[in-house]
DNA sequence: GCTTTAAAAAGTAAGGT
DNA sequence: ACCTTACTTTCTAAAGC
């Protein structure tokens, strides 16, 4: 019948409207974040693949496409936090995460916990810090977490608190609230994880 | 070495029952000293015992909720107060409803400290769910018993989701071997 | 899906002194 | 800097939206 014809063509409209509006959000999150070109394919593929398992359903296309872009984020090696994607988004911080470890169980994306040093680039030059610093932040992540330090701990304060005691031990000191916020946590858990590791590196100071 | 399975510790113990009468949950709560009732945000009564600690949800069906006891006889304690009070209001209520338990939250100690990150590894990260930005534990969900667990750095851990007390330390022995096989423990 | 109730684990956060 | 309170995660039943 000519209605069902109709319907259909209207249901494809609707669907492909849905995606464009998805890829255009995928697209303005990721201008706003800054990140490489790349990565918003990444995203597209994982809101595609979403959209093929029917993983929206009961969850809203902006919350998936955030989360496809996180998940894309941290997949290129360039995660931005929960906190910093839901500054671009109007999709609220925990929305994106619940919708965020759905698609990635769904998916089988098997994302691996984000590792710290990954912060340290970005983190250290909007911090205006030098190569040195950086080195010596990834030194203290690397033995830090081997000594078991970084269980249950979220990346972005546990990459603070090693850039913190970098740029002291380099003598290039950023105050803590400097580096909280770059990082987007709070002086606090710099505090907290800057005394671990540092005992943990047997650094006195 | 102390055995994890002595460390295990019931927190709580949810069950459900019923009086098998229909109530009137206004005029409960109006002769119910301490009943909590406000039916356009929940149709439950909330009603709070105090010893044993609990929290009963009443319903207008005469189901009733019962969570927050320490094991299974505080539930069936703590219940059966409920049920005095409700008689005491000349509520009909059976002799002895049936209590069933739903859910029972525990918690237990590995006794050494995890290194979560492997574990997520070894476990198989199809398997579990870790994402330390939102949540510091490790949720790992086991078929049998059918249970969840929450692994911490710390070593302790909590299971919830099982019906029985046992389940519990099934669990906790499924986990150890697990892990011991994994040579993620110690 | 949400609403409410309880409880533990450990990390993070916010407000007050 | 401390302390307290509170929110994140997991589970489960109930009745109703």
């Amino acid at each position: 019948r000519l209605r069902k014809w109709q319907e259909r063509i209207r249901t494809k409209d609707a669907g492909e409207r849905n995606l464009q509006f998805a890829l255009s959000e995928i697209d303005r999150m990721a201008s706003a974040l800054g990140v490489p070109r790349s990565v918003r394919e990444v995203a597209s593929v994982i809101y595609r693949r979403a959209l093929k398992e029917d993983l929206i359903r009961g969850r809203s296309i902006e919350g998936v496409a955030t989360s496809a872009l996180y998940a894309a984020c941290r997949k290129e090696g360039i995660p931005r936090s929960l906190e910093e994607i839901s500054e671009v988004s109007r999709v609220e911080r925990k929305e994106i995460g619940r919708t965020y470890r759905y698609i990635s169980q769904e998916l089988g994306l098997e994302m691996k916990p984000v590792d710290p040093k990954k912060y340290v680039p970005r983190f250290c030059s909007e911090l205006e810090l030098s190569e040195e610093v950086q080195a010596k932040a990834n030194e203290i992540i690397e033995t830090t977490a081997e000594k078991g330090l970084l269980s249950g701990k979220s990346p972005t304060g546990y990459a603070a608190a090693a850039i913190y005691a970098a740029s002291l031990l380099c003598n290039e000191k950023k105050t803590q609230r400097e580096v909280a916020d770059v990082a987007q946590v709070t002086e606090v858990t710099i505090r907290n994880r800057y005394q671990e590791q540092i005992e943990a590196m047997g650094i006195h100071s | 070495m102390t055995d994890p399975k002595e460390t295990i510790n019931i927190e709580n113990v949810v069950a459900s029952t019923g009086i098998g009468q229909e109530l009137d949950l206004q005029s409960v709560a109006m002769d119910l000293e301490g009943a909590d009732y406000d039916p356009e945000q929940f149709p439950g009564l909330v009603y709070r015992t105090q010893d044993p600690k609990s929290a009963a949800l009443i319903f207008r069906s005469g189901k009733i909720v019962c969570t927050g006891a320490k094991s299974t006889d505080d539930v069936h304690e703590s219940l059966r107060i409920v049920f005095d009070k409700l008689r005491e209001l000349s509520i009909e209520v059976e002799d002895e409803p049936e209590i069933v338990v739903q859910n029972i939250v525990t918690s237990a100690d590995l006794g050494r400290q995890l290194n979560l990150n492997a574990i997520a590894i070894g476990l198989g990260l199809e398997n579990i769910e870790y994402e330390p930005e939102q949540f510091p534990g490790l949720v790992y969900r086991l078929d049998e018993p059918e249970v969840v667990a929450l692994l911490f750095g710390s070593g302790k851990l909590v299971i919830t989701g099982g019906k029985k007390p046992e389940d519990a330390e099934h669990a906790v022995d499924k986990i150890v071997s697990r892990l011991e096989e994994l040579g993620l423990l110690e």
